[in-house]
DNA sequence: CGGTATTAAGAGTCTCTTGTCTTAATATAT
DNA sequence: ATATATTAAGACAAGAGACTCTTAATACCG
């Protein structure tokens, strides 16, 4: 598994959030409706929508007709910060062989190969915005 | 953490083995040994070198001078041997957003850019032999 | 003000990974 | 044979990840 699970869900429902804010211009969407169309289990979901709340990714609202939604458009997150915010950036410095002293001065025999794939994972994450994901949508949904 | 702290023991283990082997002329190392010297424990070092001996990439010989060693030329052992013996091949065929039934027929909106990567990363575990990464080790260690 | 809808916070549970420890099996040497 | 060195196997424990549930805080509406 790349991401954690809580990670997935995050992503999933921040992407859904995007879709709906445009497609129904809603502000705040509740996370029950969320997790209802995703599958997930609605506590669990919203303890991983507040990290993503805390990390101003997006917003809350309390009461009726609150809920949560993007804190800023679409094209200004990327799927890096919702992968630092509740994975970290571990994936993306680590190395493979999880040696703790491996870089650049002290490569252990992977380094070379692997660090060279990490950039070019990251670099695609850092691109990829909820923007970019929501096109896709309105052709494949995630419910498959 | 792209592999289980299993996965990188089982592949630090094996490269030094292949290095000993060959710079040795030894034919099986005891797994106290390799214990010793990785920094890591020996019981859980010892389960998952069975791991290896089940999927007949390594062989072991109880008793005095036993040990364990490869079963066959380190040149003809690829890591994704290792990798798919300990972790499994989940993480080349599984959804980066951990759907079930994404793939070409049914994709997730990360499907196409995240199954090129992975099929990258697939390909350079498998023509990186522990061979390669010994060639490696004579300059840098991985005592880091 | 009181009821209701919603997120926030936090304790508690379940499961899987990681690691430890003990005992059994097996091979060697004397 | 007996002692010793080693892997094999399996029970057990600690920790983290993945949920579950309950209560608190907040906002709206009548």
């Amino acid at each position: 598994m790349l991401f954690s699970k809580g990670c997935t869900y995050a992503i999933r429902a921040a992407l859904l959030v995007a879709v709906k804010e445009t497609r129904e211009g809603r502000k705040f969407i509740p996370i029950r409706e969320l997790a209802d169309e995703l599958d997930l289990s609605f506590h669990f979901l919203t303890k991983i929508l507040q990290v993503l709340t805390e990390a101003e990714i997006m917003e809350s609202f309390r009461g009726p007709n609150g809920g949560i939604g993007l804190a800023r458009e679409a094209n200004k997150i990327s799927l890096i910060q919702i992968i630092s915010a509740v994975d970290g950036m571990s994936l993306f410095s680590e190395c493979a062989l999880g040696l703790p002293d491996c870089g650049e001065a002290k490569p252990c025999p992977l380094h070379q190969s692997w660090s060279k794939r990490r950039e070019e994972l990251k670099r695609m994450f850092e691109k990829t915005t909820l923007a970019t994901l929501a096109q896709d949508f309105s052709k494949n949904s995630f419910r498959n």
